[in-house]
DNA sequence: AAACCAGTTTTGTGATCACAAAATAATTAT
DNA sequence: ATAATTATTTTGTGATCACAAAACTGGTTT
C-alpha cells in the first residue's frame, strides 16, 4: 500500500513547500483536476492534500468548494505576526540553554546564505533560508507542538510574504539575526527575546498595505 | 450540490465536537467505514473529515493509515498548556478594553453552569461550559486567527482532559474564573493576565500522570 | 505455555464515474 | 453598445470498486 511515499502525501508536501516559500501568489485559484494532473495522480489524492492545507490555513475555500491561496487582510497579518512573536519568543527562550557553539556556527552559516539571497534579490531563497534560520534555532527547544504551530503560521504568511519581498528591494543584511546570534552567544535571555520579537515583527510591519 | 450541509462537513463537525468535549477516550481507534456507517455516508466524506482532524492534531495516524485519538505524553501536555497560556493571555488582554457589563453578566451566567456541572460530576458538560466561558470572552478580542489556534489546542487536549476530569472528583467551584471576572470588572489588565494564566495552567498541571 | 505460520478478514488507498452546482461563453434582447 | 438570458464547459462532491497491506484468527510446532 505504502510505496515509500503515499500519493496524497506527495501532493501535500509539494504544495505545502510551494505555498510556504511564496511560489504561489495570493489569490491564485487551484483546481483539483489541475493539481492531480501536475502531480500525475487522480482527483482523490489532490482532494485530500487540499483538505489538509485548508485545515492548516494555507489555502482558502469558497462556499462552493473553490480553492485558492488566501489574500490576507491587514488585521489578519497583524494577528499572525503577534502569534509568531508569542510563540517564537518562547521557542527561542527554550532553545537558549541548549544552544551550544556548534549550533551558533550553523546559524551563522545559514545567515550568510540569507545575506547572499538578499544580495541576489532572490525572494524565494530569502524566505527559504530565513525560515531555515528560525527552524534550526527552534528545533533545539525540543518543543514539537510549538514548532508545528509556528510552521503553520509561516505557511499562512507564505504567499503574502513573497508578495512583499518581491516589491521591496531591500539591501540591508539581516540586522536582527545578528542580534539573535550575539544574544545566544552571551546567554542573554532578555536580549534574545527582544531580538526575536523585533525580527519577527519588523519584517511583517511593512507588509501592511 | 450543497444541501445546506455538505456530508464531509457534517461528519467533520460531529467528530470534532465529540473529540473536543472528551466524548472519545484517548487511544480509541476509528475506521473510515465505521465512521461512514454511523453518519450514513460512504468512505469518501469520512476520509476527508478524518484528514482534516488529523491536520488539526485532533486525531493521529499510524504509518499504515490507522486513525485513533492521540494519547498525549506529559511533555506534549506541558507544551500545549504553555501555548494555551501564551495565546489566551493575549486574547483576554485584547478583549479587556471591549468587555462591557453585558459581557461580564453573560460570563457570570456561564460560570454558574460550570459550577452546576462540577456539582453534578458531569465531566462533559463541565468541559463544554468551561470552554464556552473562555470562548465568549475571547470572541471580544476580535482576533479570529488567534481564537482558531486556541480552539485547535483545546481540540488536541479534549480526550485527555476528559480522562482527567473523569477520575478527578473535584468539588471546588472554578476559583480562577471568579478572579478573571473581577479583573475584568476592575479593568485590571495585569490581574487579568495572571488570572487567565493560572486558570489555564492549573487545570492542566494535574493532568501530568 | 509461548512462538510461529498459514489462511482469512478488515482496512486504507487511489481511480473512476454520475451528478449537480457554479463559472464561463455565446447569444439574444433592450 | 450594454445588459440580460441561455447554452456550454468546468468543477467539486460523494459513491463504488479493485487492490494491496495490515491486522486478526486458529491451529501447529517447539
Amino acid at each position: 500500500m505504502d510505496k515509500n511515499l503515499l500519493a496524497h502525501d506527495r501532493v501535500y508536501k509539494g504544495l505545502r513547500l510551494k505555498i510556504m516559500y511564496g511560489q504561489i501568489q495570493p489569490g491564485q485559484s487551484l483546481t483539483l483536476r489541475g493539481i492531480g494532473e501536475s502531480y500525475g495522480v487522480s482527483m482523490t489524492p489532490s482532494r485530500e492534500a487540499v483538505r489538509r492545507l485548508v485545515a492548516e490555513g494555507a489555502l482558502a475555500m469558497t462556499a462552493s468548494g473553490r480553492v485558492f491561496t488566501p489574500e490576507l487582510t491587514n488585521e489578519r497579518i497583524e494577528e499572525l505576526a503577534a502569534m509568531r512573536s508569542l510563540i517564537e519568543v518562547e521557542l527561542s527562550s527554550r532553545a537558549l540553554p541548549r544552544a551550544h557553539l556548534a549550533l551558533i556556527d550553523r546559524l551563522q552559516a545559514i545567515n550568510a546564505r540569507v545575506a547572499q539571497a538578499i544580495d541576489d534579490h532572490d525572494a524565494v531563497t530569502y524566505i527559504k533560508t530565513n525560515l531555515e534560520f528560525h527552524r534550526t534555532l527552534y528545533l533545539r527547544a525540543q518543543a514539537p507542538a510549538m514548532l508545528a504551530t509556528a510552521e503553520t503560521i509561516w505557511l499562512q504568511l507564505g504567499p503574502t510574504m513573497r508578495a512583499l519581498y518581491g516589491r521591496l528591494k531591500r539591501k540591508e543584511p539581516p540586522h536582527f539575526h545578528r542580534l539573535i546570534l550575539s544574544a545566544l552567544s552571551a546567554g542573554d535571555e532578555p536580549g534574545l527575546r527582544v531580538a526575536v520579537r523585533s525580527d519577527v515583527t519588523q519584517g511583517l510591519r511593512m507588509l501592511k498595505n
